[in-house]
DNA sequence: GTGAAGGGTCAACACGCGTAGAGTGAGGTG
DNA sequence: CACCTCACTCTACGCGTGTTGACCCTTCAC
């Protein structure tokens, strides 16, 4: 048994990453309102009072562990008819990382019922996403076709993975892929008059 | 000022009801978590106590508020040419219906925080709908393209009644009807091989 | 070695919550 | 009028929460 004794500000980076993990899990798992300093603690192996020490409030633990790690550069870059097919790509292998998943989820399930989660799920999700899409469509009611573009996605992710609709939840990603891909096409091309 | 005697079942009803839509308001701005029975109460202009002895606890207050009035009717006896827009009908009616739209919005706004509201969402609000919806589609994998419709139409109602998205929030109901419809059409069609 | 620094822990506070039980007073009934 | 019933209120309990400040004990600098 080996140990090693680490130097102070790895071991502080350590801690904090550790508290990080288990925040995720926990508010992506049960929710904000449901997941207390205590259990997170717990989870991370630490006393509460670190997790204050670390990230000074809940408010601010959240703040930090949910993200939404966004490259927008497959979406920005896609032409038109390869965009459905790239936000499809780009949602569903978000949730099957694991790196990202947990962070993505703590936003996604709290979005309806926390504030400043709904606030940057609107704003610097969903807006600025939409904002790249409809840049990237032609004809009139560009923003608002986009717009839905995003609702629809929104919708997709929730009934899959948070909701757990069958046999939604239980298909393979091509076939999601697969069928999903014309809806938002549907989008894409320009309405008719 | 008339002060009129009523009988003490009619005066029973009323606080009963006053209680119940002070609920639904409640939970459907704030959430489950956020409100607290006393604020409830005081919305009603009754005693804190006398909403536990008309609904016993704040959870069957929760059950009894949250519902989806669902007249499935007008999906099931559409034709599939008609499905898209008799869906989107029934679910944007909803939302401007004011008698509908509090609880519903109770509903949908707790269906990822809350552990009995997601399971309402999911088995007895999209699950029937779905499996009415997969009823009258034609092609393989009807099933799972009617989940999908289901995942289109919540996350419709999420981004535009719940995290109010623009323009989308702000859209009149007949743009939405218009541009969804052909997005949904893209699921009630048979997919290609 | 010795002092300072700081990551980590312990115990406790103050608050708001859901809930329970005794009490009150107006409506019903003879 | 007398009695009962029941919708309603008052008060308080117990618990779990976020948060805090005092306290250890290992690591570093000299």
């Amino acid at each position: 048994m080996t140990t090693d004794i680490v130097p102070r500000e790895e071991r502080r980076r350590r801690s904090e990453a550790a508290i990080l993990d288990a925040a995720r899990e926990q508010f992506a798992e049960a929710g904000f309102e449901r997941t207390t300093i205590r259990s997170v603690a717990a989870r991370a192996g630490v006393d509460p009072a670190l997790v204050m020490q670390h990230y000074g409030s809940k408010e601010k633990l959240f703040a930090a562990a949910a993200r939404w790690t966004s490259d927008h550069q497959r979406i920005l870059t896609a032409t038109s008819d390869k965009l459905a097919a790239a936000a499809l790509e780009d949602l569903l292998s978000k949730f099957e990382d694991p790196a990202d998943r947990d962070a993505a989820v703590a936003l996604l399930r709290n979005c309806l019922t926390h504030p400043s989660a709904t606030a940057v799920m609107r704003d610097e999700v969903m807006c600025e996403r939409a904002a790249a899409v409809a840049q990237a469509l032609e004809g009139p009611e560009a923003e608002l076709r986009a717009s839905l573009f995003g609702a629809c996605m929104i919708g997709l992710g929730m009934a899959r993975y948070l909701i757990e609709l069958e046999p939604l939840a239980s298909a393979s990603r091509e076939d999601v892929q697969r069928l999903m891909e014309p809806v938002l096409q549907a989008l894409v091309r320009p309405p008719p008059a």
